[in-house]
DNA sequence: GATTTTATGTCAGCCATGTTGACCAATAAT
DNA sequence: ATTATTGGTCAACATGGCTGACATAAAATC
């Protein structure tokens, strides 16, 4: 293909410009992961125990299932952490009212402490972000990640906001 | 502070929509990650040796320094992921002209062929999420990914292009 | 020229967090 | 009563972070 045919495309769908997305992302995840990070990991807990944190916070009353699709892990690497959370006090676990089977999920006041302190870093950085953007740009953000997800997850996610 | 006060700020400034945004960028950096990771394990390698790949593609030439300092990890742990690339030949070594201290890093054939087939489909992906968004969106988006970053982040990158 | 700093590598070991496979218990569904 | 499903647990392994200790070569400095 000539280059007079190439430069009829979009700018946005150059070569060039679809790796500086690829870049903004790896480097925009490093660095808004790593303030949690640090805070966690000087009290023994690592990301993984974040995400868990967040989703019972956010789904409380979740079963473990839900927790599993959402995270996309294996039961065994949800369990380790799980257990873990359990032990220390930051979740409690309730055997379902209909299928006894399930265990709802609950941030216990330890947990929702921690999680909101987690969180509250993170809105920051986004809520800066965001002031530094602005609303148009917000609304970019969020289409185009939006359409970077799986097809599954976008489902997945609206029946997820159902139940909770 | 009352409804009334909390209702002046943007939509944008929400605690709700603030977590929308950590959760999109939880699950598309999760789903894009995927299809890259699931050819890598094909060949016995990770997400590290990726990291590794897309950058000494990049920044052809660029020192074991530079790419440390864009990876931020320890040089232990890009040690063991690129002994193993440059041992399967991906990647080869060459001792600086000016600096013999300096080992400067380049993709082999091979290394540039495995570069680019998962750069590619990763391209894919954002070629697709921005034609089903459009220009102004994907300007939003860089503009609040950059704004997410670390600020010392954004300096060390424009230094980087310089150099390459 | 001798000393210090820098760039890089290597060895050893630890930790967090993914993975598979095997197996068990409780309960729901047939 | 039997079978299928949901969830938990144990064991073992892999990846890719980490620290600490130490070696080497070369650059920079005194």
């Amino acid at each position: 293909m000539a280059d007079i045919k190439s430069s009829q495309k979009a700018l946005f769908l150059r070569k060039e410009t679809l790796r500086r997305g690829i870049e903004l992302l790896f480097y925009a995840y490093r660095d808004f992961t790593s303030e949690a990070d640090s805070i966690l990991s000087e009290i023994g807990l690592g990301r993984a125990h974040h995400r868990v944190l967040y989703f019972v916070g956010k789904y409380s009353g979740m079963t473990v299932s839900d927790l599993l699709s959402i995270l996309r892990i294996t039961k065994q690497s949800l369990s380790r952490v799980l257990s873990h959370l359990i032990a220390e006090g930051y979740v409690r676990q309730q055997i379902g009212d209909t299928d006894k089977r399930q265990r709802l999920l609950f941030l216990t006041s330890k947990g929702s402490a921690l999680e909101a302190r987690l969180t509250d870093i993170q809105c920051k950085r986004f809520a800066n972000a965001y002031l530094q953007s602005g609303a148009s740009d917000v609304a970019g953000f969020e289409q185009v990640l939006n359409a970077l997800l799986d097809e599954h997850t976008n489902h997945h996610n609206k029946s997820k906001i159902e139940n909770g």
